[in-house]
DNA sequence: CGGGATAAAGAAAAATTTTCGGCATGGAAC
DNA sequence: GTTCCATGCCGAAAATTTTTCTTTATCCCG
């Protein structure tokens, strides 16, 4: 695995954010030529510490302003049941985030809707349907504080 | 507030996935020309339905491994207090993220590090040193089933 | 039927991305 | 000490994309 330096290092927090930043940007920054810059962009996306580059949305004006987390046990679990779980939640549009958990519940997820009546209708028809899931524990979120999407870069 | 039509939603699914995505390689798929890709594209950013473009990177090349979610209650809930946390949160890198929550807990943040070391210290030395906290309650993430960063796009 | 607004098309200009050859530096081998 | 090779940066040219602008078509309203 190959190793990063400082160049690399300032490059990943900039498009961390700002994927829009030209190549003569960031040189200007670096104080570098394009040439090295742009090499360094596409090694990165090489080896895989870029993996791609998206746009950020706004939840309220898409419509979906309401997010909750909901903790999930399962009653019993064998792999196949887990999978089985994973494989669903991968198909549901409404859950942005699942995480298979240590502690007390087994996963948790960040599910986004339009309203209230949505997230009713949402569990009650679709998380609810399916197989072998013993609890469900949904937490609503009255204030979004900070999103960061990036990491730090050490 | 502007509404949107299928041809704008299609444009903010496919850049939510592919940012790079040239208004050529949309235009295509939309079955338009150039021109009114870019203006829609560009409409789309002014009103701010697109928020920004970020790079997403890899946080296990980065060496941060270890992700967690914490569960924080407060002492008091003066809004001084509150307002208090929330800068200091703001300003810890490891905190990707922070909702204020209904229900029992006041705040869930998710923390991304580079080992159980850095967690510890973490916990004891930034988060611990903020004012007013009553109880944290961190759970671990055994693995990452999913984790998109758009919304559906209804 | 005409006027005006809206959206798309098409073409040209500006800027950026991508490619490529060359130059300096530094380390390894001899 | 010198030669060779690898690495990283520079600079310029080519390819592509972004951006701007003008024109055309369509639809709605008066």
């Amino acid at each position: 695995m190959e190793q990063l330096d400082e160049i690399d290092k300032k490059i990943l927090r900039l498009l961390q954010e700002d994927a829009k930043l030209t190549t003569k940007e960031l040189a200007a920054q670096l104080g570098l030529t394009l040439s090295p810059v742009y090499e360094r962009i596409k090694r990165l996306e090489g080896i895989g510490f870029i993996k791609q580059y998206v746009a950020v949305l706004d939840k309220n004006l898409l419509g979906q302003p309401i997010t909750t987390f909901c903790q999930v046990s399962m009653r019993y679990h064998d792999k196949a049941f887990i999978n089985k779980f994973e494989e669903e939640i991968k198909k549901l549009a409404e859950v942005q985030e699942c995480y298979h958990m240590a502690g007390q519940v087994d996963f948790l997820l960040k599910i986004h809707v339009g309203s209230l009546d949505e997230y009713h209708n949402f569990v009650k028809y679709k998380l609810s349907e399916i197989e072998n899931i013993g609890t469900l524990n949904s937490t609503f979120v009255l204030k979004e504080i900070k999103r960061n999407l990036g990491y730090p870069v050490h």
